[in-house]
DNA sequence: ATAAACAAGTTTATAAAATAAACCAAATAA
DNA sequence: TTATTTGGTTTATTTTATAAACTTGTTTAT
């Protein structure tokens, strides 16, 4: 089959964070444990996916002498999250 | 995460046998390799998902003495289907 | 000052899923 | 009658997702 649904976003929780990203300026990695409900081992799993993608940029600094991971959509990645929901459409018709 | 978009659906083959599907009373096993462009095994693999969660209905029969395999959504599927475009809705904002 | 508990992640190992390749039975063609 | 084609299914491999274990450093309690 032909691929139109981009795999990277064909996911729940990359989609998810996606969707999160994209109306949110930024965000630390543990509001989007707390979003998603996600384990922190996944999150961080997919948080480098995307960031590998270049879908997401990913800062590391730190807050109160802690590891503060925070993330930023990519104009690349609004491109594929709308090219996503384009596609997306065709297959639920009306829906 | 709490999964909210049913990973049966969430599959692009799977859910582009079920968008042909819930727009055309009933397909042939061929019909649907050429809509999908998907190989015959994995296409065979996939329809027996489909059809072992009820959300298709499949009906061997012969034509010109050849096997013949025809697929038909459930109202379990429809169901299926429709939920799963109100989830994903969610995740694409207004998009 | 040391040890135990906690924070914020990352890495690795396992389970599950997707897919391609190989196979099969019956039909037709050479 | 052997070879090829049709219409699939099954098996084996690769990829992906996920949970569990680990790391690095910090804070709290002793």
């Amino acid at each position: 089959m032909y691929k139109s649904l981009d795999p990277l976003l064909h996911n729940e929780l990359r989609l998810k964070i996606m969707s999160l990203l994209i109306s949110i300026e930024s965000a630390e990695f543990n509001f989007l444990l707390d979003e998603t409900k996600a384990t922190r081992g996944n999150l961080s799993a997919q948080i480098t996916k995307l960031a590998k993608a270049d879908y997401i940029t990913v800062n590391k600094s730190f807050k109160n002498n802690y590891p503060l991971t925070t993330c930023k959509i990519s104009a690349k990645g609004i491109d594929a999250f709308e090219s996503y929901a384009t596609a997306l459409k065709t297959y639920l018709g009306n829906r």
